[in-house]
DNA sequence: CTGTTAGCGCCTTCAT
DNA sequence: ATGAAGGCGCTAACAG
């Protein structure tokens, strides 16, 4: 009973049928060159006999796995959970499956997990390079190697030779600084993460353009670059900061969700008024800044949609000739802000 | 240049240094039955080639994927991130890799994604059933494969027939439900999940009982058993219920940390002070709890110890001779009550 | 319409 | 210490 069956294979069938293997196959292919009654009489007995096609032959066989490797900074930001379904989605309807790794946070990890997909398990690679990641190097040998990629997020210049999709994070602060300072704000803090990436270095361009634009003085103690990696540090790290400000800012332009919960609890807890003494815009708009009280302004980012464009984007790939004619192509997202009760 | 270059294989490495493929292949696996001076040559003619090992005619030949399924009920829920971050942690120790889908909250897509893996793809299965899955067909007819199985989390008896973790959840909900009570509150209403979800079954349970234990009534009008299925009509649910209500309740236990945070929410709006006037609870701790004013106490669940358990039992069943004596374990974890700001 | 044959790239006896 | 050969399960080109 709890014998360990052999799995059933296309010989097995073919035995029983008295016929062969190739007319077996081609019969489960529904190939119009195999007899209808033929056919039958195989789909009947491959049922009963409880045949499963191993995906791995089938795989040696083509050269196509059916899968695509999509690798993240971090499991733990929905960000890239958002953009992992958006992706999942869309390669779905193409028949293929993701297999998601995080590079941690770390370049050298980055080139491991790349690696790993070089060895044929998979037909393409996303990816969303590391704030550590300053070299297109072992993309590059990914590429050579005729592996399609795509990027997508923070993407700085020097990784930006394949195909990716991002947002414009440079105007999207530079919109939201604006609009605080049209509401007549003036003393704005920045609240930004690790300097190192890109993103973060545009946000913060954008929050210096609109600063510059108004004649409104930047100051540096109104700065802060966070540089935790991790949800508890950010917390102790953000609420430093507003301790040992000397003047509190009557409003606050924060790069990520979590940094502008992170935000208008701190001020909260000191007694603060939002938005009435100090306003707050959070970057993303996932979710949680919709449930917290006040409710947030935000930057919505299309995170599912950038997953389906980079997937989108890749099985174009797949679909072209030969790489050779490929123009890199680059895909700017839209943005926008979502007005709530922090501002 | 672009030249699409082929993959270099063993073949390649064996022509250009006149031996064969199999000293070729053993030389890589640093057999010592290959002499040291040809295992040297080969690994740097391999380097100097570029040559990566064929992952999939790896598998082909030793029947193994290093693979391993894992299917959670859907993406956006931070539970079963973490769930499967702590199996990713404790796979890739062994040298696995995890494919994660989702079944969308639905059987049917559960069976789907149980015969893809069907096909060879993966080593193991890790399963968390959807509130739909009534049966363990499907399961069995896996396992009856030979490929290993482990649930976790919402595991109802005519489930129950594989290895698998889970916590106590009447426990776990009696006696955060009990602290209310001690803590003077007698109209506690509860706010579930659908009523075909064991968990919810098993929180709904714990909050009897502990009501029963201590003598209170337990009023319908107090009991929601949210049926939504996502984030938006949740909060809709929620609003309406407290809308409905005729006298507000003292305290709330809810069985997620998303109902307990729409619950917080809708309160305050509403214009009562927690926890003065009402306590909440929240089920879960996932990060959001702390960082919401008033701080939520939360009913802690191990989320990422679950995957790394459920990954450890699987592990283990690859290692263990035959399944013929295999007995079904089932592992309990513990869950804690974190007090904070809300109660 | 069906069968034969030759791979896909690697592993693994069995020889030598 | 190394080579030759068969096999993993399936696909596809070529015959008939």
């Amino acid at each position: 009973m709890t014998l360990k069956k052999k799995r059933v294979k296309l010989e097995d069938i073919a035995r029983k049928l008295n016929i062969s293997i190739a007319t077996v196959s081609r019969a489960l292919d529904e190939n119009p060159r195999v007899k209808l009654s033929t056919r039958e009489k195989v789909f009947k007995t491959a049922k009963m006999m409880g045949y499963m096609p191993n995906q791995i032959a089938k795989s040696l066989s083509s050269g196509k796995t059916n899968l695509i490797g999509v690798i993240i900074p971090r499991y733990d930001e929905s960000f890239f959970i958002e953009v992992c379904r958006g992706i999942d989605r869309y390669v779905r309807k193409h028949n293929y499956k993701i297999l998601i790794s995080s590079s941690r946070n770390s370049f050298e990890f980055e080139r491991e997990n790349l690696i790993s997909f070089e060895r044929g398990l998979v037909d393409g690679i996303i990816l969303s390079p590391t704030h550590e990641t300053e070299t297109f190097v072992h993309i590059k040998s990914i590429i050579n190697k005729g592996i399609p990629v795509v990027l997508f997020d923070n993407i700085r210049e020097e990784v930006s030779g394949a195909d990716h999709v991002l947002i414009e994070d440079d105007k999207a602060s530079f919109s939201a600084v604006e609009f605080l300072i049209k509401k007549g704000r003036k003393r704005i803090a920045f609240i930004g993460g690790i300097k190192e990436k890109k993103v973060f270095q545009d946000r913060y361009d954008g929050y210096k353009k609109a600063m510059t634009k108004h004649n409104i003085p930047i100051y540096e103690e109104l700065i802060l670059h966070c540089e935790s990696l991790d949800r508890e540090n950010e917390d102790t790290e953000i609420q430093d900061f507003f301790n040992n400000i000397s003047a509190i800012p009557d409003a606050v332009f924060t790069c990520t969700d979590n940094y502008g919960l992170l935000t208008m609890k701190t001020l909260l807890k000191m007694g603060y008024k939002i938005p009435e003494q100090i306003s707050v815009i959070g970057f993303g708009d996932l979710g949680l800044g919709e449930i917290f009280v006040p409710s947030m302004t935000c930057i919505a980012q299309p995170s599912f949609e950038m997953g389906e464009k980079a997937a989108e984007l890749l099985i174009n790939q797949f679909n072209e000739p030969n790489d050779v004619n490929h123009r890199k192509k680059v895909l700017k997202l839209k943005t926008e802000l979502i007005l709530r009760d922090s501002t």
